[in-house]
DNA sequence: CTTCCAGTAGAACGTTCGGTCTACCCGGCG
DNA sequence: CGCCGGGTAGACCGAACGTTCTACTGGAAG
């Protein structure tokens, strides 16, 4: 029977973890975990170790789900570079414009982590150093004169879409940021 | 006497939970903020009503300090409204490269505080009206095409250089942006 | 000197935190 | 059947949370 009737407690966790520390930061309460995903305190201990290996393997799963998003994305826009770059901004658009849009998860786990030491923050590195490489390998296919530098104008402009779309929520930063990402790509 | 000799305790109080808000996070305990501050507990409950209370009004303050930086920053750049813009850059250049930079403190505030209705984000939006008609009176006198437009994309670099400068350490957001900037305003 | 009051020091409140523990339940397998 | 392992339910722990309270102190004003 490969088809499972629910989800075993370590997926439902997961899952709601997934949703609870997007909405409510990182900072949710244990129980509050527990009870939206309908499992017993003792599975939490057993499969993640802590609260702070779920956050961390949570942040892992959301990363997997947030490359992917953005390589189906530059996949979808055809062969042309330009185009490719541009619909990621295009996907942005969508991302901020939902109404449950709350941030971008990873910066908003640094800022709330004060303990350097806490695990999520070397997902979150690893995070950013996945996208930056997904955008350079774009750029360098552009022969621009200075793709590194251009890689990472694209990085601070997808990070402040992000921003600017948790703090002022009825802007349209990801139309503003294609705009620019044309200046810079010629 | 004019000369205090130690400011009071509702001084002590904001100028430490301004210090540890911004390093620790707002989510910071009231007992560190009490005892970083040398001050009795009681005299938090008389000054300010509370920890939401002391929280936005740090966030009031830092915000009078910050929006006073640009203004200097822009004042000190002459008459021409593109190097007051540029000179913005060149300051947040100097502010996310300090060794105790640790992001955007409004940002930061409004991504912990899950509830909506904590004044600290009433706080945070009247920050940023400001900071965009900071920037929008310098925009206006460029006599560009969509000033309105522009505008939001300065802010969205404002934001993304912050974000960027705190993500990622090692790189020199601002001085991406300022490029950008260069391009936007011809 | 006496009064007064802002401030200090700290006990104590009830709640919530993350984490550990015991007891029970149930389905699959030997 | 008997066993066993993963799961649930929930009591329990020490610590920290934000808040309220009483008792005391020191200096300025009357």
């Amino acid at each position: 029977m490969g088809t499972r009737t629910q989800p075993g407690p370590r997926e439902r966790l997961l899952a709601a973890a997934q949703e609870l520390s997007y909405q409510q930061g990182v900072n949710v309460g244990v129980d509050a975990l527990l009870s939206a995903a309908n499992v017993a305190r003792r599975s939490l201990y057993e499969h993640f170790g802590g609260k702070d290996g779920l956050i961390a393997e949570v942040l892992r799963r959301a990363a997997a789900e947030d490359l992917e998003r953005y390589r189906s994305a530059i996949a979808a826009a055809g062969d042309d570079p330009r185009q490719r770059l541009l619909a990621v901004f295009d996907m942005l658009d969508q991302v901020v414009s939902a109404p449950d849009f709350r941030g971008c998860r990873y910066l908003g786990a640094d800022l709330a982590l004060a303990d350097q030491a806490h695990p999520a923050h070397a997902v979150t590195r690893q995070y950013r150093q996945a996208l930056h490489e997904l955008l350079a390998h774009e750029v360098e296919r552009l022969d621009l004169p200075h793709p590194a530098h251009v890689t990472d104008q694209l990085m601070l402009l997808v990070e402040g879409t992000l921003a600017t779309g948790a703090a002022r929520p009825t802007s349209r930063p990801a139309r503003d940021a294609r705009e620019l990402v044309q200046h810079i790509l010629g």
